[in-house]
DNA sequence: CTACCTCGAGCTCA
DNA sequence: CTCGAGGTAG
């Protein structure tokens, strides 16, 4: 099985410019050639793929290095390979050699004297990324070593870093929602897993194994993926209201209601959950069938400029047609539904 | 109905 | 970066 998750494919032509061309789209090609052009993120996984772990001088791609890559390969659960190597990067300081500070020292245990005779990334990329390949990559927040990879990448071979990726992060997210935390030692003390921290090839492991951790207990629990792959909005006509909360006296009974703009004290499903107990029915757009347009704050919403969404303007129409339509401000709304809400 | 955009909140990586 | 809650266009 190999999902795909759905994604703006925002693919950039580059170099077709002719010198003629406005100074105004050159602008936009220049920034454009700062847009990274990554892969897609992935919720399941093909036979074969790697685990990658990277130690950094620090956090930012643009002013850290790589100074630790690991990667295992598998199929399946089974080890096929791996890849190690330490990555000097551009010592700091005068005379002396200096190549990483006291913090990330302490963190991941890698010294000065372990980098002196490494490789520049740019020694091993062409292994690197032959080694690679094609294949998805499973990593912990992986965005961040991914960025690392495209931006070096980037500037060793000219090309770009474009492979699929799997986040253990967003999967753990997703499959056990009510972990305060989603830290790789969080899940590392959840799964009971040994082995330590901060350096590339034992976060490999201990990432693999929550990895398996996290596709056991998804498959246990038959948690849905698929609401993520195809992220739909909530369906407010699915609702049903609780029928012996009914109130027929109210004006909101027996009628279909529709909100626009964002409301203050509810998200507005929970709005319209009352309005479904009350025996009304909500919408998701204006139509012949609209009583009542409930109107929210539209001022922080983009695209509404002139103070009218859409659904407004569709709604004053319909009145003008003479519909039995009424246009509630959120404080209106609030005082029909008081006495239902306690 | 389906697809895509936008914003803010919350979080993790060395 | 991802998600959720809002929007629009076709």
């Amino acid at each position: 099985m190999f999902n795909i998750f759905k994604k703006k494919d925002k693919v950039v032509i580059s170099l077709t410019s002719s010198p003629k061309e406005p100074k105004e789209s050159e602008k936009l090609e220049e920034s454009k050639k700062y847009i990274r052009h990554k892969g897609i993120s992935l919720l399941s996984l093909p036979d074969n793929y790697i685990v990658l772990d990277l130690e950094t001088t620090g956090y930012n791609p643009h002013f850290d290095e790589i100074i630790e890559v690991a990667c295992i390969r598998y199929s399946g659960s089974e080890k096929i390979d791996s890849f190690h190597s330490y990555v000097q990067p551009t010592p700091y300081g005068d005379d002396s050699i200096h190549y990483v500070d006291d913090f990330i020292t302490k963190l991941t245990g890698i010294t000065d004297d372990m980098l002196v005779t490494a490789p520049k990334f740019k020694d091993i990329a062409n292994e690197l990324y032959d080694y690679l390949g094609d294949s998805v990559i499973v990593g912990h927040n992986v965005n961040f070593d991914i960025n690392f990879l495209y931006d070096n990448f980037l500037k060793c071979l000219g090309c770009e870093f474009k492979n699929d990726y799997l986040d253990t992060m967003r999967l753990s997210r997703i499959a056990l929602p009510d972990l305060p935390h989603h830290r790789l030692k969080d899940l590392k003390e959840y799964f009971s897993i040994d082995g330590v921290q901060h350096r590339a090839l034992n976060d490999c492991q201990i990432t693999h194994t929550v990895l398996s951790k996290l596709l056991d207990y998804i498959q246990e629990n038959n948690v849905d993926l698929e609401r993520y792959l195809h992220p739909k909005r909530f369906d407010l006509t699915s609702l049903t209201g609780d029928v012996t909360l009914n109130d027929p006296s109210n004006p909101l009974y027996g009628k279909h209601c529709v909100f626009t703009g964002k409301l203050q004290r509810f998200v507005r499903k929970d709005a319209a959950q009352i309005v479904c107990n009350i025996g009304g029915c909500c919408d998701n757009s204006v139509t012949k069938k609209t009583n009542f347009l409930i109107i929210g704050g539209l001022d922080d919403i983009p695209l509404v400029k002139d103070g009218k969404s859409t659904k407004m303007k569709k709604a004053e129409k319909l009145i003008l047609d003479g519909q039995d339509l009424k246009i509630l401000s959120e404080s209106t709304f609030y005082d029909l539904i008081e006495d239902s809400i306690k």
